[in-house]
RNA sequence: GCUCGUGUAGCUCAGUUGGCAGAGCACACCCUUGGUAAGGGUGAGGUCACCGGUUCGAUCCCGGUCGCGAGCUCCA
């Protein structure tokens, strides 16, 4: 006998085998016709998975969270249903559930066109109107090889169990596929969903391996949740950095230039200038030393650091110069440790902490690269900082204001995540481990949240990764701090303690914005390209009514550009319509419109960006009041 | 790098079942001097990504190269 505990706190006695169903029908009626799977001591099955084990018994419905990966993984074989159907020679891989919806990948020799999306979306229609139940069949070696005989991939997937595991099936209509479950009781129970697209896809992920074809869908409970999901991918297409980026004249690439390279135009140089400018005061402030270090360096410097050894193939090749081999650099820290070494250092000196705006160059495959945020030369908004074992704590402490103010100063909410040590690392495990646990002891001290990335370590050492989270709502990559007791031990880099004797300085290296390049793409989709008055490339355009008022409009401009503001003055012969029009389209903050009203009391009427026709007329001093406090406080709305 | 798709004016895109290349915007000039999201006219602008093949003839068909896009893999 099993015992299940309801949520209310109820128990129920029920023999080993029965089926969740006929407990949720003993419950009730009502509840059996809402129920999609249970959960059983926090697994979640389906109803016609016998129980095996007791514990507390929960059942789902579509309000459940977790009943929305069983709805979308049976959306998957619902798919694959109807692929069977049109294309009978299809082989079927895998078709998990996923973030924000499902695939399901096939083997086939004509590849998919958009148009086959159609078609298997409305055959998916049918299937779900022909009801077909989900049966579950557990089954042994010998019947599964026979069952899935022509699909040599679930082939393959059935070679890797284990003697003692259960092979289960799952049933829907003509289909058949090898799954462990759970899945909605039957066909009927998907209804909002869509196809998206298909891609290749490696099977197994393993680039060796065949290419797969993938198709990308997703689904939900209930027509709002499904159109407010397909909003938000027409939002994100509207934010697309690469399109504001353009429309802006923020940057381009060229061909001549090569992919991945970046050009920054005018406008976009503005933006960047302004985050360097901004960041220089910061981390003066938070106590760095500004250092240069020579783009491309002798290869010798990156033996003994061990790049070569451990990051070669995201290098670009070697230059002979005079018969020795140099490369661009893809990272910094190798250089900062030599500016270190210049000296003999005493622990009264430490900690010492060596910030540079450092361009790197990493050679990156040509299918990776997408717009600004991935590219092949970047600059890091990179700083090392070594002090003694002792002063870690401090420093990590340090850190964590840093990224804190700067975050906010964006407008950015975050979360951290403790990456830890990979397969392929330099040190210890005991180093590592030490690493790690300092690291999350600070975080735990401070009552700081964080979540634990195992594996995801670089390979010098573990990492603090802040995920950055955007005005709608995707996670992206942040500052990151690595601590490294590799790298000092590879350079020998030692300070004399107050012992006499010589000692090995920690080192810690961090970036805040991390790639200038990616950080501003990343900024372009968080404020969809309306920036804030102190990062937009214009803060003010002044529009005169007509000639007559050019003068003073140009008195506008001079007034503003004397508190340090960007103002350009549009009076060409065009409408003020057609103006208006320009500028709202660049997104400038402010027009400030001058006739003859305004000429005469020394006043302009403002229109703000995304208000509209909405204007506030003020007088002249007034609005160069509030630029300038939009300025001084980096504001970050209008 | 791999699979699929794609490349026509500065930009966004039509188009040619193989026969002198099209629009809108932007740009130049002229008219218009305007009160809150595109006033009107005229004009200039293209080796139809590049290389090769098929053909009387290729922007179009075929092959290759390069770029771009959706993904896979990888990452700041």
């Amino acid at each position: 006998m099993l015992t299940l505990t309801l949520p209310d706190g109820a128990t129920r006695q029920v023999e080993e085998g029965t089926l969740p169903r006929d407990v949720v029908g003993s419950i009730g009626q009502r509840l059996l016709r809402d129920a999609l799977a249970v959960e059983i001591d926090g697994q979640v099955q389906d109803l016609i998975t016998p129980l095996r084990k007791g514990g507390s018994f929960k059942v789902l419905t579509s309000r459940d969270p977790d009943a929305l990966d069983v709805l979308r993984h049976s959306g998957a074989h619902i798919l694959a249903t109807a692929v069977r159907r049109l294309r009978p020679d299809a082989k079927i891989g895998f078709g998990p559930s996923i973030e924000d919806g499902f695939y399901y990948d096939f083997e086939v020799e004509e590849p998919f066109t958009p148009e086959d999306l159609e078609k298997f979306e409305s055959e998916m229609r049918k299937v779900i109107a022909e009801k077909y139940p989900f049966v579950r069949a557990e089954v042994s070696q010998s019947e599964a090889r026979q069952k899935f005989a022509d699909d040599p991939l679930k082939l393959e997937r059935l070679s890797e169990f284990r003697e003692d595991e259960i092979i289960s099936t799952y049933t829907d209509g003509p289909f058949i596929d090898l799954c462990r479950g759970p899945h909605i009781p039957d066909t009927s129970y998907l209804k909002h969903f869509k196809l998206l697209h298909t891609a290749g896809a490696y099977w197994r992920g393993d680039e060796k391996r065949q290419m797969l074809q993938r198709i990308y869908a997703t689904a939900f409970f209930n027509k709002e949740d499904l159109e407010a999901h397909l909003h938000r991918l027409e939002e994100a297409k509207r934010r697309d950095h690469r399109v504001l980026g353009h429309q802006l004249d923020l940057y381009s690439t060229d061909q001549r230039v090569g992919p991945g390279l970046i050009l920054w135009h005018p406008r976009g140089a503005i933006i960047r200038n302004e985050i360097e400018n901004y960041e220089r005061d910061l981390i003066l402030r938070h106590g760095y030393e500004l250092v240069y270090t020579p783009h491309i360096v002798s290869e010798k410097l990156f033996q003994i650091s061990g790049h070569l050894e451990n990051f070669k193939e995201n290098m670009f090749g070697a230059m002979d110069v005079e018969g020795a081999s140099y490369r661009p650099k893809p990272m910094n820290c190798p250089g900062h440790i030599c500016i270190f070494q210049g000296h003999s250092r005493s622990y009264r000196d430490l900690p010492i902490r060596y910030a540079e705006f450092g361009t790197v160059y990493r050679y990156e495959r040509s299918g990776v690269l997408h717009g600004m945020l991935r590219v092949r030369g970047f600059t890091q908004d990179d700083a090392h900082v070594f002090c003694t074992p002792e002063q870690v704590p401090s420093e990590i402490e340090r850190l964590l204001d840093l990224v804190d103010e700067m975050l906010k100063t964006f407008g950015y909410p975050y979360t951290i995540e403790l990456s830890t040590m990979p397969e392929k690392a330099l040190g210890s495990v005991e180093q590592w481990n030490q690493a790690q646990d300092l690291l999350s002891d600070v975080m735990r001290k401070r009552g700081q949240e964080f979540t634990i990335d195992e594996g995801g370590g670089a390979f010098y050492g573990p990492k603090l990764d802040f995920k950055l989270i955007d005005a709608i709502g995707r996670k992206w990559q942040g500052p990151t701090v690595q601590l490294d007791f590799n790298l000092p031990e590879r350079f020998d880099i030692e300070y004399t303690g107050a012992d006499n004797a010589p000692h090995r300085p920690v080192m810690l290296h961090r970036v805040l914005v991390g790639s200038m390049e990616r950080f501003v793409g990343g900024l372009i989709e968080h404020y969809a390209g309306a920036f804030p008055v102190w990062l937009a490339p214009e803060q003010v355009r002044v529009i005169p009514i007509a000639d007559d008022f050019a003068a003073a409009a140009r008195s506008v401009a001079d007034r503003l550009k004397a508190i340090g503001a960007r103002v350009h003055v549009d009076d060409r012969s065009e409408t003020l319509n057609y103006r208006i029009r320009e500028a709202e389209t660049l997104k400038v903050p402010y027009m400030a419109i001058v006739g003859k009203r305004e000429a005469e009391s020394d006043a302009v009427a403002l229109r703000i960006r995304g208000a509209g026709k909405k204007q506030d007329v003020m007088p002249v001093a007034d609005f160069i009041e509030t630029v300038k406090t939009q300025l001084t406080t980096r504001a970050l709305t209008l």
